[in-house]
DNA sequence: CGCTGGCACTCAAACTAAAAGAGTGCTAAC
DNA sequence: GTTAGCACTCTTTTAGTTTGAGTGCCAGCG
């Protein structure tokens, strides 16, 4: 596992190249007669053989070419791949389809997925913030029935979650209206737990002292939070049968395996959310994603958010066999897009 | 074209018990041999020969045995298939997954589609309402960000529509409590477009004079019924990945086709709404939903709804080779408990 | 020492041929 | 009306063969 000549690497990246450009084993005449090299056959062969120790290369069964291993895959993107410019096309479509105005911030992460999708053969993914760590602009109490509640809790980032509960005693709807205006007046860039940690300081403090529509707030309150708003994360998928075009999902078993892993979204949320670690732009080759149904996958995600906040990844799914070199610029151009959008 | 004799009919249903059972075509000594029939296998060939002149069977070439054409499914289901109770099981789950309480109409729609999804080896289906059919039990205007507001719409069988729109002035939230109390007021059995109507009558009687609170509210029904509430009609699906243990989805172009189906769900709720005349309980066999790639599911539904009123309906899809005689009970059964759940 | 040509070898895929198996249609006889 | 028998068809399976792409290794060359 010695440092890679230079002649290693440019063989490496050509074997990539070709490989991503044909799905096909790569061998030894190709390379030696469509590229650059000026090398025999048997040369290319013996370069090779030492990428294959290296762990770069390997083969499907003795006499057939070579293909990327996911390490191989790794090095390529972190060092060889030359990242193209986003097309004109590409940005023609974003600009009409996802620089639009405003909207609820479900409707853009739909936006954002759907252009992926359209854009590039793979599988658009996008995971939809944690409501729990959203900063709170609104809460409105909305009367149903008795002393069934409707909470409508908005974000500042546009999202916005239903919560039923039931209060303890029977309030009228100005009441609660009363009660909301009470607690808006509380809220200032505080997430659902910020608040919920408020109310129970004042709650404790007491300076309020026992006026009435005090009292009622904090019942209101402690029966709402309660109620955990449920849906903590989750992801939206678009273009699942895009991956259906690819020669290496033609396979039954393996298409199972990997719509199953899109069925339960559990665990492309837990790959997505794996390393939180804050790096923009994150590139996950096949088994590095540690989920066994997914080996054959490659995720490339970027974060999107209002300023300094994260709120998710937006990115692709695809056969480890992508064309990185487009896609990268592409999901980040598109995270780009959409976080400018949710701005405003 | 002629009328079947007891003896085809008898065959016809071992035919396609014997099909339904193994999803092989059955041939003359197969039958000749399980059954209790006392003839040779020449002679059920005779019957089956005629069988096949009549559209029921049919042959995928020379010399295999018959597998039941569409109409052939037809018939059995009009005619022949005995209904099995619901099992003691499948009560079981129902009675712990689906006859809970409340929750909002759409959590019982995907309580209601999830349990047909697990206790069949095929897709659960839903419909979801037509919120634009739906009765109105409440409208209350959030103030979101200057002229920006949230209307959250809450039906009678508690769904749920949050609608973001324009107002052309810039009210308080206070003004819009009021402006939400008065509407609400006026709100009575009436769907979206009867509270439109109503409005719009009120306007133009005149008869509150010029009320400085009634113009506002007509100012803010004006922006808000412009906007309509988009997601018109939609259907959940559940159980996607059950169909890939068919055998009869093995083949990846007829996969690619049904899945396709499925990510464009406008084809599946026109096969839904196709025949909404109001059968409780309806059956579709293959061809007959006139939908190409379609061809070889067939979907069995039935209404769900409040009373009087039909909301949707609830059903899964299969291949036509379907277990009909367990499956129609079933669907029956579940869309019947939901219903009852959503009278609360 | 690096590169190359040559050669033996391996393995998958494609093709061919043959055989097996399931099932039919038809006819003649019961 | 029913059945046994037979010839025929067509798919599936098996085995054997060929083809082609590719490798590894070695010996020789610059």
């Amino acid at each position: 596992m010695g440092i890679l000549s230079a002649r290693q690497i440019k063989v490496l990246q050509a074997v990539i190249g070709a490989y991503i450009h044909s799905g096909e084993p790569v061998g030894s005449r190709t390379l030696s007669r469509s590229s650059a090299f000026q090398l025999s056959p048997a040369t290319l062969r013996n370069v090779m053989a030492d990428l294959e120790d290296e762990g770069f290369l390997c083969q499907p069964h003795t006499s057939a070419g070579r293909i990327p291993t996911d390490q191989g895959f790794r090095f390529y993107v972190n060092n060889l791949a030359g990242m193209a410019a986003v097309s004109p096309a590409a940005r023609l479509h974003v600009r009409e389809h996802l620089e639009v105005v405003g909207g609820r911030l479900e409707e853009v992460l739909r936006d954002g997925v759907l252009t992926l999708a359209q854009l590039t053969p793979y599988v658009g993914i996008v995971s939809l913030p944690d409501f729990r760590q959203m900063i709170i602009r609104h809460i409105r109490f909305v009367k149903l029935h008795e002393r069934r509640i409707l909470a409508v809790v908005v974000s500042v980032s546009g999202a916005v979650q239903n919560v039923l509960f039931d209060s303890d005693t029977n309030l009228t709807q100005d009441q609660l209206n009363h009660s909301s205006n009470y607690l808006n007046a509380l809220l200032g860039d505080l997430t659902l737990s910020g608040i919920k940690r408020k109310v129970l300081q004042e709650m404790a403090s007491d300076k309020r002292g026992y006026d009435e529509l005090f009292k009622q707030v904090l019942a209101l309150s402690k029966s709402f939070f309660a109620k955990d708003p449920e849906q903590q994360s989750d992801v939206m998928l678009d273009g699942k049968l895009n991956l259906l075009e690819h020669p290496e999902f033609a396979d039954v078993e393996r298409m199972k395996n990997i719509f199953r892993a899109f069925e339960e979204k559990g665990s492309i949320l837990k790959i997505l959310d794996g390393a939180l670690s804050g790096e923009q732009l994150r590139v996950i080759i096949g088994s590095e994603s540690c989920c066994e149904d997914m080996r054959h996958c490659s995720l490339v995600t970027a974060e999107y958010g209002r300023e300094d906040r994260t709120l998710g990844q937006i990115g692709v799914i695809g056969p480890t066999r992508m064309d990185y070199s487009r896609i990268i610029p592409l999901v980040n151009y598109i995270a780009d897009a959409m976080s400018r959008r949710l701005q405003n």
